[in-house]
DNA sequence: TTCCGATAGTGGGGTCGCAAT
DNA sequence: ATTGCGACCC
DNA sequence: CACTATCGGAA
């Protein structure tokens, strides 16, 4: 019996894992978003909003994130999901990415707080060859069937055109919205990053003043990983991404003004998903 | 030939949980 | 009780 | 989440 040892040194090897691990599962098979171009639009989507929530993948007996995370939730709220795996967002509503992780990542699930969560279900991971169209329609009849308040369907729209895209984006966003998701008419389910699953998001820009220097790690060892700056109002953040390495071994001057890129505010009031843009023209 | 597409590798704010102080 | 850090979420 | 750099195959 020489398969002993081994069996042996991986029930030591658990022992001594941490707990995180044993929390992980295998990665759950989602069909996962690129960005959409406009240039590139072609034919006729469906449109639904994009919920700034956390990517949720019911695997018929547990709730997974992205990673494959189990995510701790109360057993009122999974009671009577179906066997078949779902793919969602759980979500508190508009603007409450950061109230919804608060409650979504304690280990242990505080019913009153996890009753303003949703499940918002947008598809079904394992019709994977049947067109979306059948597949919502699916869906829509079982979570009508479910009847759990909770769980809920998210309505998808059909746009035929450029200028509908647009025009529904910017009445989302200015109603608070996130962006809008974008599936090509009669797209299969594909596992993994393609152009079956589509995020279109606008980006407010600004200036701040830069105000030092943060030294990179790893393969910018040497260069600037981060840039401190300073908003007008004096609020200070960094930004770490959107330079050219060439820009990382030259970056703009102390006291030059920047132009950023992002997407609203954290609670703190701090720019989200800041991205240098530019050195602000006519600046030194 | 040029152009995508996927991958690897940097970086941000924010949250929890755990160890060190 | 506070701080710092790693590993997650976006 | 944001982004850049790189490489190999598609166009």
């Amino acid at each position: 019996m020489t398969n002993a040892a081994p069996a042996l040194i991986l029930f030591f090897l658990l022992l001594i894992v941490p707990t995180w691990l044993l929390a992980q599962t295998a990665i759950p098979p989602l069909s996962l978003a690129k960005s959409f171009k406009a240039e590139s639009f072609s034919g006729t989507y469906w449109l639904s909003e994009k919920l700034d929530g956390m990517r949720c993948f019911w695997d018929g007996s547990q709730l997974l994130s992205r990673s494959g995370q189990i995510i701790h939730a109360p057993e009122y709220f999974t009671m009577g999901l179906p066997d078949e795996p779902l793919d969602g967002e759980l979500w508190i509503g508009r603007g409450q990415y950061q109230a919804l992780m608060r409650v979504v990542l304690d280990e242990e699930p505080n019913d009153a707080q996890w009753r303003q969560v949703s499940f918002q279900v947008f598809d079904l991971p394992l019709q994977q060859d049947e067109p979306f169209e059948s597949r919502q329609s699916i869906l829509q009849n079982l979570i009508k069937n479910l009847d759990i308040d909770h769980v809920q369907w998210v309505q998808q729209e059909k746009v035929t055109d450029l200028a509908a895209i647009e025009s529904r984006l910017d009445a989302l966003t200015e109603q608070g919205a996130e962006g809008v998701m974008l599936r090509p008419a009669g797209s299969s389910y594909l596992v993994g990053r393609s152009n079956m699953l589509l995020k279109y998001k606008r980006r407010q820009d600004a200036e701040a003043k830069v105000i030092a220097y943060q030294a990179g790690q790893g393969k910018y060892d040497g260069s600037v990983g981060a840039i401190w700056v300073e908003k007008p109002d004096g609020t200070l953040f960094k930004i770490g991404t959107g330079f050219s390495d060439e820009e990382r071994d030259n970056p703009p001057p102390i006291g030059s003004t920047i132009t950023y890129t992002y997407q609203g505010y954290t609670e703190r009031g701090l720019p989200r998903f800041a991205s240098f843009e530019r050195i602000r023209q006519d600046d030194k």
